[in-house]
RNA sequence: GGUCCCAUAGCUCAACCGGACAGAGCAUCAGUUUUCUAAACUGAGGGUUCCAGGUUCGAGUCCUGGUGGGAUCACCA
């Protein structure tokens, strides 16, 4: 039983003893905050009603039975309507001694859920006609952090790519290398090949802007220009012939996505990232046009005069949505039931999260709406995880204005920052070459992925690339750096004779702890509901929140508790313990975030 | 225009279910190293939580109305 539940418990029973009262809702319980005194606060106005005493009374009267009955609380103040309790340090030092009886041998406990679920987590889910760029590193980052966020918390996650590999954006890529690319290839040009690929979109665009400027001059009005451009129209043309499954087209398509996977996969290396089911867009768009004509026959859909199938989404608040064009061709959100519909037909999943931006929240809403409306029972467990965008200082990213940020020069910068910090500190001169560029990656990709997790992930956030990113304060390079310095002095005690049997020894949980042993055993405490508030919450910021407190509360224990102290075996063995434990913590959290930790910096 | 989201220190972000005097980092200023890694630690200054009402013992948080910003409402994806 935890402290809280300890506590919850006894409350209730001195209500019923001091009132004669039983409630219903929980106890609300709180950390007690720093002016004040104690460990746990308890807000008594609610129970004011019950004893018909003033909060003050009723505070003092529940603090006594506490301090009589519950056993583990030593003490207690009121204040106003606050119930502020001291908890015997006997109780914490069982609790850290708990903990590390874990991490003793290598397990860090974490809150687990109390039945698992089967969860699917798709993300990244890119088109295949340009390189990553910022706004996809937070939606991997994202979906990455969460899926490891729920596999701590005991659930079966099965980590999805949609990946987005046909349709006319990736005709114009085609298209263009065909009319303008000379036969190039990553291998003749030494470019990454999603690079390469880029290039021939951005490519496209120019060609299709020149061509309607001059359409424009010769007379046309901007709207028949730009259905009438000739690369436009070659696009499409490609398109259909695509669809046809023309060969020579097919295998133009098959070598450039070719190219752009390549390019992909060193990227999600470099970021860190695995997924474990893949789902091309070329193979299931079709899947949605059964499930719209199952609804046409079942009489949940209707079809107008044109041909066009229509979902009537009245009673949702919604305009109709249409679901095949008059052609009988399908539409974006009608692949999209089919996928989802493949999704629950594979897997057996109690849920199904999509990390997708917010300006699809509406498409979501749609989503679910039309698969409720087909019968789908399963579309209320379906969850949009809408995150916010990236913007820059000059407000959003435009690729055509050519300020999107690219996703691996940033990791490149983000490199060669690290290496110039760490060069400027001057401590790994033993380092081989391998090892110094081994550092920089962890510390440059801890960097990164810190400051993009650490924000709400609802909220949107700012990039200023300038300014870069940071290495010190709340950074993942302090965490880092924290976590370095206990391993370093867990590595010298270890080779000392005197206190290298902290491993081994148990500590007697009588002792008298000090204020910042206390802090730091309270914190290393609160893994299990940060882990518990992250899976519930889908919130990897939670997580990053908890890992620079911890890491504070060490430094701060660090600064004051000398650790490693011939002169006073039975303390080290105590303190060795405390930052093993730490460390061990500090290591999961940032693993969850996709972060690696470095035994030195 | 309809719908949805956002607004907290100079800047970037916190604040669990409504709880105590709204917290960190950066930047600014002042300190700490013969001692376990100073990428650290300690301290100072910095706020009408966009505005106006309301609910409540108590509101940054909930409700109503404004202001400002963003997204979205395609036989685009």
């Amino acid at each position: 039983m935890t402290i809280e539940e300890q506590i919850r418990n006894s409350v209730n029973e001195g209500l019923l003893a001091l009132y004669e009262v039983k409630i219903n809702d929980d106890v609300k319980l709180q950390a007690t905050t720093p002016p004040h005194e104690g460990d746990l606060t308890i807000v008594v106005f609610a129970f004011t009603r019950f004893s018909k005493k003033s909060p003050e009374v009723t505070g003092t009267e529940i603090g006594e039975y506490l301090v009589k009955h519950s056993g583990i609380v030593s003490g207690f103040n009121v204040i106003k309507g606050f119930l502020n309790l001291s908890i015997s340090s006997s109780v914490w030092m069982k609790t850290f001694l708990h903990t590390y009886d874990a991490i003793r041998v290598g397990r860090v406990p974490v809150w687990i859920a109390d039945s698992p679920r089967t969860v699917m987590v798709e993300y990244s889910s890119p088109n295949t006609n340009k390189p990553l760029h910022l706004g996809h590193i937070r939606n991997i980052l994202l979906g990455y952090a969460v899926s490891e966020i729920l596999i701590s918390a005991g659930h079966k996650v099965v980590k999805a790519n949609l990946i987005n590999d046909r349709g006319i954006h990736i005709c114009k890529s085609m298209i263009a290398w065909k009319l303008f690319g000379n036969g190039e290839t990553p291998q003749s040009s030494g470019m990454k090949g999603d690079h390469l690929v880029g290039k021939y979109y951005v490519k496209f665009d120019q060609q299709y802007k020149d061509e309607v400027g001059k359409l424009i001059a010769g007379g046309l009005d901007e709207k028949e220009a730009k259905n009438t451009a000739p690369i436009m129209l070659e696009a499409q043309s490609m398109l259909r012939k695509w669809e046809a499954g023309d060969a020579e087209t097919i295998a133009l398509w098959k070598m450039m996505n070719g190219w752009v996977y390549e390019g992909f996969d060193i990227s999600y290396k470099r970021l860190g990232v695995d997924f474990d089911q893949y789902y091309y867009e070329s193979e299931t768009y079709l899947l949605g046009k059964n499930l719209v004509k199952e609804g046409l026959k079942a009489d949940t859909l209707y079809q107008k005069e044109d041909g066009s199938v229509w979902a009537d989404l009245g009673e949702e608040g919604f305009e109709d949505k249409v679901l095949l064009r008059s052609d009988g061709t399908s539409v974006y959100i009608t692949q999209d039931l089919g996928t989802a519909d493949l999704k629950f037909q594979q897997y057996d999943l109690d849920k199904s999260i999509y990390i997708v931006g917010n300006e699809q929240d509406h498409h979501f809403k749609v989503l679910k709406a039309i698969l409720k409306k087909l019968g789908k029972t399963w579309y209320d467990r379906i969850f949009h995880l809408s995150y916010g965008m990236v913007n820059l200082p000059s407000g959003k990213m435009k690729s055509r204005e050519g300020t999107v940020v690219d996703a691996d020069e940033l990791m490149d910068e983000m490199f060669t920052t690290a290496k110039e910090t760490t060069t400027e500190a001057g401590k790994i001169s033993e380092f081989s070459e391998t090892e110094a560029n081994e550092l920089f990656t962890k510390l440059g990709m801890s960097a990164l992925k810190y400051y993009i997790l650490k924000v709400d992930p609802q909220k949107t956030m700012l990039f200023n690339p300038s300014e870069s990113i940071d290495f010190n304060g709340n950074t993942g390079t302090f965490i880092q750096y924290t976590y370095a310095r206990i391993s370093s002095v867990l590595r010298k005690a270890g080779t000392t004779d005197a206190l290298q049997l902290f491993r081994t020894v148990n500590v007697n949980s009588e002792k008298t702890i000090e204020e910042k042993e206390k802090a730091l055993i309270k914190m290393l405490y609160d893994y299990k509901r940060a882990t518990c508030d992250a899976a519930t919450n889908l919130s990897p910021a939670l997580i990053a929140a908890y890992a620079y407190d911890l890491a504070k509360s060490f430094n701060q224990f660090y600064h004051e508790c000398p650790i490693a102290d011939v002169a006073d075996i039975p303390r080290s063995v105590f303190r060795l313990q405390l930052a093993e434990s730490a460390a061990a913590q500090i290591k999961h959290a940032l693993a969850l975030l996709g972060i690696e930790v470095p035994e030195r910096m």
